[in-house]
DNA sequence: TATGAATGAGAGTTCATTCAT
DNA sequence: AATGAATGAACTCTCATTCAT
């Protein structure tokens, strides 16, 4: 059972190792412009062993987004554990999740918002439509809570919270996508942390009973 | 020269005609799966006439966008020169405005926040990318100068007005994106409009003195 | 509108010049092997090229075979037509359609038989599989009405006409791919027209009353 | 050497193995669409043991029609021994003899006349190609052998005895292909049996002097 | 101006086969 | 003996773009 057990580790970090390599392609070329062959030739594998370990293009680009939206859930759910805090306070504690998600791996972030409402979208598989969608729902969800009990304790304008959070994710990736624009266009440096500070202030400040 | 006039009108009204049918077509099945011979087949032009209209298919899709980006500015500067309104009127008229301009060409609209940090846009022609560039500054400009007298009136907070017209760009793209991603995922209705006003009212409540 | 004429032959033609090609690749590779770049060098045109005259290799495979059966009920109907012939008479004229439709194309009268039960039959378009379902069946129906006659005038023993179809469409069958198989097997000439002669001696012996 | 005989034995039990799952999918899917990862899952092995066992591919497939060209043999030989039965009660047998080895392995006789002037023929290695060739002209021997004699008897017309063996041959792999085109094509129930019996029954009429 | 046939450069995928373990 | 990861060669099919007419 050793044997077996090294063999899965070997799996799981080949699986890693390409992970990583398609990222950075991916990052680089965006998703059409990658060819298989690109990220065979990262990792120093052939094109035919990714298919080993994934079952097409679509599901290697999407599986990437997968291990960051997990991430996010669970960034997300650890803000709203925080009790002992106030709604406010939460709030900014979000911010912080958003942007350690940020941080966690830029790259695949941008992807995401950038998958959002794409053809890439258009064209998965139901299970991985799924699977987003779940994961995606499950981080409204669990930010509505928050914005719910705001409500609830007086403390947040009486909307609805999952509007709020709406506005909130909306809010996140507007910036992040944005600011990725503008670096390209205008091969601006990265402003991301203070604006997404300055919207937060503001947003906070707006909710605010 | 009339006939020169009648020769240029008439192959204004090809370029729209293309234009139109090729927006449709990129609206429902995105831009790398629409081919040329689609939009061939819906202007019942031939594949190889739509390249005396335009360059590209690349040149194609982008020149959808420059148009609204240029209505966009149009109703930016419109907003910009109510000069009798107060600063937290004119954010409102920009809402309004957005607003129009989303609801002047959704699908386009939602095409140019797509193209945001896309594998398109790294793939375009300088010249074109510099007009888009010159569009989205000064949109973002314009903005600014609302944001910048509120804050020489006292009326906003002290904030770089850049800064705050980003985040309220972003806070539109990222809600249209969002709303038309849900869209897709859950096949919800579109709250787009209440969203916007919810947030709006919470921006001008946030960024108020 | 000579023009669209024109045109139109010309489209014809190639159809046509592709065909002589392909069907001269896959009687020697079979339709496995061949490839279509090999067809398309044979035809000195692009692979591409190709696909603007069949939709993909399956069909244009087929379309080989659609042309020979359609010539065979032809030469079937011929036969049936001869009302001044003896039952007896007409079987033999049988034999001749038989033999006629195998010289005016061998390669892919082999094919089609090789057809049958193969797995290219199984992973046909429905539309092209009931064409050469209506195409069979068809001929059978054509032979088994000769039988019929035979049998309502006390010519032939009483037995199932669409038995007998089946069993000279077998006896046919069987011997064009027999002869086929000991010249690839034994590199020996070829006896089938001989063949042909002696079982339909026997089969017409055997059927009379 | 009790030892040697048992390993012996057990890789003859893993070939026959092997074998069995083989034929179970070729049957299926035909010889192309049919993966060696496929009968690996079958078999419960991985796909590199096969080639333990089997050189190749190719040579795995044709080994199933082996088996069952020998077992024709043998039973066509049975057969000739009769030597108490006449020429026509021997053809009759013979019938007997087909029907047995089409039940004994139906698929496989599919195959085995499916193999006749297919691409597969034409890439075999050349000892299998000479076992082939040299069990199908037994079997053809054989069966000329008793037809040469009813013709010595003066019981049959005088034809040429090799080609009545080929006819008689070639009726029977006619009527398994055609009947099992029919079912592909049809849907239809199979009527071999009642098929070959009148087949059978004309052909031995039509012989008979 | 308009056509549409032709191109040709890939792209994604599959799979028989090998080989280190 | 058995594995199964890895290969790499093919193959089918697509499509933006060109160009002779």
């Amino acid at each position: 059972m050793g044997i077996q057990e090294r063999k899965k580790r070997e799996r799981e970090r080949r699986r890693q190792q390409i992970a990583v390599a398609a990222k950075k392609i991916f990052s680089v070329k965006g998703f059409n412009k990658t060819t298989m062959e690109d990220i065979a030739r990262e990792t120093e594998l052939s094109a035919g062993t990714l298919y080993l370990y994934y079952k097409n293009k679509n599901e290697l680009f999407v599986s990437l987004s997968l291990r960051v939206l997990k991430y996010m859930n669970i960034r997300l759910e650890k803000v709203a554990k925080e009790r002992d805090r106030t709604p406010e306070q939460r709030v900014m504690l979000l911010k912080s999740a958003f942007y350690d998600v940020y941080v966690f791996d830029p790259l695949i972030v941008i992807n995401i918002f950038h998958l959002q409402s794409s053809e890439i979208l258009k064209n998965l598989s139901p299970e991985l439509l799924s699977q987003i969608k779940e994961l995606s729902q499950s981080s409204i969800a669990i930010i509505s809570s928050i914005f719910q009990e705001g409500i609830a304790q007086k403390q947040f304008i009486d909307r609805h919270p999952v509007a709020l959070a709406d506005i909130i994710w909306a809010v996140f990736s507007g910036i992040v996508l944005w600011e990725e624009s503008k670096r390209i266009i205008d091969d601006k440096k990265e402003y991301l942390k203070q604006t997404l500070d300055i919207a937060f202030e503001i947003f906070v400040k707006g909710i605010k009973k």
